[in-house]
RNA sequence: GGCGACGUGGCCGACUGGCUAGGCACGGGCCUGCAAAGCCCUUUAACCGAGUUCGAUUCUCGGCGUCGCCUCCA
C-alpha cells in the first residue's frame, strides 16, 4: 500500500484513490513569464518520479498541471519589453516544456491554460459571490476568508495568528478589504492590460481560481492528490482549498509538497535575493541526469542543496551506473523478484527515494560481484537494476553514439594490446580520451562510452 | 511576535531506541602490460545540557545555532 505524508493531516498516510488502480493528480503548473530555475526543476522531478513509480506499479495516473498565462508578471514583462503578452507566454511555455524534456520529465496528460478557463472562473466567482463568500470593491473582487469555515487548515495557522506578524509588507488592495487576508478573485483591467467581460466589470481572474476550477473539471469533486511546491502551501493552495470549501465542494484528498531547493550557503533560492540559478544553465553544463540523482539522493520534503560539488558528485554516481549498465549488457533474465520486492517496500513509505537508490547501488554491486564470479544470479541482479532505475525515471548507459572512427580507433587498440604492442595502445587509448571518451579496456575488448 | 522545520563522519545525505544507510572524495589492497571499470579494506559520525530507558544520534524538556512560512515565489 502506497503511503505519502499529507500536508492537510500531517501524517504519513495510504494514498487512496476514488477508482483503485486510478489516480488523479493536480500539479501547480509554471506561470510562464521567465526561464524555468532550480525549484520548477525539483517540483517537475519529484512529481514525475511519484508518476512514473505508481505507473510502474500499474496505477494510471491522470496528471493534471495548469499552465497559468495571465498574471501580473507577465503584464508587467511585457509592458517593460513593449510586446504582446502572448508573445511572452508562448515563447516562455515552449521553453519550459523544452528544459523538462531534457530533464526527462514525461508531459502531463492534460495541461489546462488558464485563459482557456476564464468563462468557468466568472462563473465561480459567481457563486462565490451568490454564496455571500465573495465581495466587490472598486478594484477587483475579493473572496472573504472569515466566511470559509477552517482557514489555515493547509497552513496549520489561524487567521489571528497569521495577523500577529508579517504586517510591513505590501497588502493588494488592503484600503477596501474587509479582512486583510481576503485575497482577489478577479482584478478589473486598466486600459490597455488583458481583460475578459465579468458581470462586475472587465478584468482578469486573480490567480488562486484556476486551479480549482480546472482541478474539479478536470479531476472531479475529491480528487486524490493535489501537489506542488512547499512554497505554495500558503497562501496559494490554501485559498484554492477556501473557495472550494466557500463552494461547498469536496477538494483534493490528500496534499503533497516537496521541499525547497537552497543554495549552498543554506538559504531558500529566491528571486528576491537573487540566487536562483537558471535550470537552463544546468542543463547546458551538466548530463540532464545529474539533477534527478542529485534529488533522488534526497527525500523530497528535505531542502536540498544544488552546488556544484553536489552535482559532480552526482555526475560521478551516474558514470558507475552507467559504467555498470554497459559491463552487464549481455544480461538478460527476468529480474530478482526479492529485490523488486524490497524496492517497493521503500518506495512505498513516503517516496523514500534515499534509500531506494542506497538499495539499488547495493544491488549493483551484488550484480557486479556475480558478474565478476560468472553466477548465474547475475541476470537476474542486472534486470532487477534496469527495472528500478525504469521505476524512478533514471535512464542507464551512455548518452549519444560513439563515432564509427572512434570504434576503429578501439579496434585498432585491441589489435596492438594483442600484439603487445603496449606504446601503439597507449597512444590509441589516450587519443580516445582526448575525444571525450571514457575508455575501458577489458580481455573482452574495448569499450567506449562519453564522458 | 505567531507557526513550523532542521542541526549526522572530509563533503552531500538517509533510516533508526540496541544491529554497516548510500553517494562523492581521500588512502591501502586485489585485478590489469599500465590504466580505466569492478571487488575488498579504510576498525561507529550524530550542536550543548538535563531527563525517560537496561540502552538514545533516534523519545521528552531546556539552551544555542541555521532555515522556512506568516498575501500572489516550485
Amino acid at each position: 500500500m502506497f503511503a505519502l505524508y499529507d500536508t492537510l493531516t500531517r501524517e504519513v498516510r495510504p494514498l487512496a484513490m476514488r477508482e483503485p488502480g486510478k489516480l488523479g493528480m493536480y500539479l501547480c503548473g509554471p506561470t510562464v513569464y521567465g526561464p524555468p530555475h532550480l525549484g520548477h526543476g525539483r517540483a517537475t522531478l519529484v512529481y514525475d518520479v511519484l508518476r512514473r513509480y505508481l505507473e510502474w506499479r500499474g496505477i494510471e495516473v491522470r496528471l493534471v498541471s495548469n499552465i497559468t498565462d495571465i498574471d501580473d508578471k507577465i503584464i508587467d514583462r511585457a509592458n517593460r519589453e513593449n510586446r504582446p503578452w502572448q508573445d511572452i507566454t508562448h515563447k516562455c511555455e515552449s521553453v519550459w516544456f523544452d528544459a523538462m524534456g531534457r530533464l526527462g520529465v514525461k508531459r502531463p496528460t492534460d495541461i489546462p491554460h488558464a485563459t482557456d478557463y476564464v468563462e468557468q472562473m466568472v462563473h465561480m466567482i459567481g457563486a462565490l459571490v451568490e454564496r455571500s463568500a465573495a465581495y466587490t470593491t472598486s478594484d477587483g473582487v475579493y473572496l472573504s476568508v472569515e466566511s470559509v469555515p477552517g482557514y489555515g487548515a493547509l497552513a496549520h495557522q489561524s487567521l489571528d495568528d497569521m495577523l500577529a506578524g508579517g504586517g510591513d509588507r505590501e497588502v493588494l488592495g488592503a484600503q477596501e478589504k474587509h479582512h486583510s487576508a481576503d485575497f482577489a478573485l478577479w482584478k478589473f483591467s486598466k486600459p490597455d492590460e488583458p481583460s475578459w467581460p465579468s458581470p462586475w466589470g472587465d478584468g482578469r481572474p486573480g490567480w488562486h481560481s484556476e486551479c480549482v476550477v480546472m482541478s474539479l473539471e478536470l479531476l472531479g469533486e475529491g480528487f486524490d492528490l493535489h501537489c506542488g511546491g512547499a512554497d505554495l502551501r500558503f497562501p496559494h493552495h490554501e485559498n484554492e482549498r477556501a473557495q472550494a470549501v466557500a463552494l461547498g465542494k469536496q477538494f483534493a484528498n490528500h496534499w503533497m509538497h516537496n521541499g525547497f531547493v537552497v543554495d549552498p550557503e543554506g538559504e531558500k533560492m529566491s528571486k528576491s535575493i537573487g540566487n536562483v540559478a537558471n535550470l537552463l544553465d544546468l542543463l547546458d553544463n551538466y548530463d540532464p541526469r545529474a539533477y534527478r540523482m542529485l534529488l533522488l539522493q534526497t527525500h523530497y520534503r528535505s531542502p536540498v542543496k544544488v552546488g556544484q560539488d553536489n552535482i559532480d558528485a552526482s555526475v560521478q554516481a551516474l558514470t558507475g551506473l552507467d559504467s555498470f549498465a554497459a559491463r552487464s549488457e549481455g544480461q538478460t533474465a527476468a529480474a530478482d523478484a526479492d529485490t523488486l520486492a524490497r524496492f517497493v517496500q521503500i518506495m512505498d513509505n513516503d517516496l523514500d527515494t534515499p534509500n531506494a537508490m542506497a538499495h539499488i547501488f547495493d544491488t549493483v554491486r551484488r550484480a557486479n560481484t556475480a558478474i565478476d564470479a560468472s553466477e548465474t544470479a547475475a541476470g537476474a541482479l542486472t534486470a532487477a537494476v534496469h527495472e528500478m532505475c525504469g521505476a524512478l525515471g533514471l535512464q542507464l548507459g551512455s548518452t549519444g553514439q560513439v563515432a564509427d572512427d572512434a570504434q576503429a580507433l578501439a579496434v585498432a587498440l585491441d589489435a596492438a594490446r594483442a600484439a603487445k604492442d603496449f606504446a601503439k595502445a597507449d597512444a590509441l587509448r589516450a587519443e580516445l580520451q582526448s575525444l571525450g571518451y571514457v575508455v575501458e579496456t577489458t580481455k573482452a575488448g574495448t569499450t567506449l562510452r562519453h564522458v
